[in-house]
DNA sequence: TTGAAAGCGATACCAT
DNA sequence: ATGGTATCGCTTTCAA
């Protein structure tokens, strides 16, 4: 015979159910849902039957007629980015602690794949929450009014809302710390790749300004620990004078850490290190990392607590709440 | 007025679009769906009606009627434990690859959690792929007719799958590899907590006593690099001897890697530390950890697709295919 | 090219 | 306590 494989076993519906037990669909339905007004032995029989034949409501059919069931679409750029990871983590504390379901989406860092998912979950979320990359008209024009937070970065279109970070305070008291251990010549690892610096590039320049140092001890390193490595080095060769580095983020900090260990520096001792993000990780390195922390956990509850208002129409927070403000978190390495 | 606030705004529907345009509803469909069979004028005219009146489809009405949607719960005990992100990154991709969703959802760790995520799991998901530390039983009573692959964990009933983690020879490894560093006492950190004695400290006793060495110096330790830290210092209390470590997974040897250079025990000259899982992270530590290393990417790979098969009940793998091998990775910590 | 009607699989309301 | 019927919002025949 060819059919025996492959051919779809035909979904086991409601129906099937009622009819093996000898009751209406309605009668299943109550059985199921625990309703009362059943009698035990009718509701018993139904379990069974329901049992027997491994049947499983349609989730589509009961979302239509029951419209409760709310579904977040979470876009991350890389979850094995630790950073990412914790902002995912309590973003998805902050949904089940509502109820709601979480669908993650992995855009691995590429353009590409951002329009990719924003087609498909488009169609398959009710509000989404996450970091794109791409403009927001491109935003604008696969997600129709649908509710979206945007996490660190600004937005322009009213329909959107965005969670800000705000590390001005936090890199002013790093380079202070950094200027009161006697440091005066503080480079900085910025990402590199994207077209403008960054604005935590900002913040550096005017904390280091402000302290009367020079700002421009710069050099670009890739978002990563061998990232940090390198760009270390780079930063060494055009500034041997420097004594203290502050970096993009805490992965590039580790990179650095790590460098610096290989050539013989000692950390805080021969070159003082200060990361960004505040990390967990950051304590696991030797030294623990000193760095510009954010409260991750914050930045995902308020992003999902956001989102919620939006969909409900809600009080929607205004954007002087929707900010994350970083703080010096001390470590060992600066 | 009180109506104001809060008033259900009625959900836009397909109707809603064909009268504002003043088509039938079909005709909306055929045009939203990029069907032919519709005047270029018309269809203009439908897609602006719908942009204007911010016209999104029921998701669940769709999925109702074009029975295609796949969406994967992936069940995970802490994501913030980089061993688990790395299986659900890898889950992640390989799904997107099928054009699949994936709704997560973090247990916390807790057994409580674990219940209610499969309740209402039974009801929003095609299929099941994760780690659980409930009974079988439970897993069944509230997955009925659902496909399920179990991570890291054996299987009895036959519906359900699951990817097994074989570690023997790798473990076997780490073990000749130490004692061909000339260590002959070689301590273990084993999990805590738990009833039973882990699968892995099974391992290490097997290729300990194949090597003659003694199998007995293991202490428990709490799974985390605190853990990690105070179980090497209870290990060395009860057994000044032992010059190797081995540790329940990478977290726990990177604790142990900490306290070592805190009590001033150069790795790997004075203790050589030798971890289980091959994280991305151990390379970030000094010196880099050696590990008995899990293919992770394989690992989600494997699960989604194993749930696939199953899901279309199409030639499901059998036991010997499941398997993940864990192999030596040399570091620097042995 | 367009529209009318029939489902998809469940629940809710109203009878009985 | 149970069953009939309408309904949720959409797509897919089938006619016109």
């Amino acid at each position: 015979m060819v059919l025996s494989a492959g051919s779809e076993p035909r979904r086991i519906t409601i129906h099937d159910v009622a009819r093996s037990a000898g009751v209406s669909r309605q009668t299943v339905s109550r059985a199921l849902n625990g309703k009362d007004d059943i009698e035990g032995s009718t509701k018993q029989r139904v379990l069974d039957a329901a049992l027997e034949l491994g049947y499983r409501p349609s989730r589509f059919a009961r979302g239509l007629v029951r419209q409760d069931t709310t579904t977040i679409g979470l876009v991350i750029p890389d979850l094995l980015n630790p950073f990412f990871t914790e902002v995912a983590a309590s973003a998805l504390e902050a949904a089940r602690a509502r109820g709601w379901h979480v669908v993650v989406y992995d855009t691995a860092d590429r353009a590409a794949e951002e329009i990719g998912t924003l087609q498909v979950i488009g169609t398959q979320v009710d509000a989404v929450v996450g970091y794109f990359s791409c403009s927001e008209d491109e935003l604008d024009r696969f997600t129709r009014g649908m509710p979206i937070v945007l996490i660190g970065r600004e937005h322009r279109m009213a329909r959107f809302s965005s969670i800000r970070i705000d590390g001005e305070a936090g890199v002013h008291a790093a380079v202070a710390h950094l200027v009161a251990g006697g440091h005066t010549r503080i480079g900085m690892l910025d990402h590199d790749g994207r077209a403008e610096p960054s604005v935590r590039r900002d913040w550096f320049t005017a904390a280091a300004t402000a302290h009367g140092i020079d700002p421009g001890l710069v050099v670009g390193a890739a978002q990563s620990a061998d990232g940090g490595g390198a760009g270390l080095t780079a930063l060494l060769a055009a500034h041997p004078e420097v004594t203290a580095v502050f970096t993009f983020n805490d992965i590039v900090a580790i990179g650095a850490l790590r460098e610096a260990r290989r050539i013989g520096r000692s950390v805080p001792r021969d070159l003082a290190v200060i990361g960004f993000d505040g990390l967990q990780l950051g304590a696991l390195v030797e030294p623990p990392l000193t760095s510009v922390a954010l409260d991750t956990r914050r930045l995902g509850a308020l992003a999902i607590e956001q989102v919620g208002r939006l969909l409900t129409g809600v009080d929607p927070l205004g954007a002087d709440d929707l900010v994350v403000r970083a703080e010096l978190r001390p470590g060992g390495s600066a």
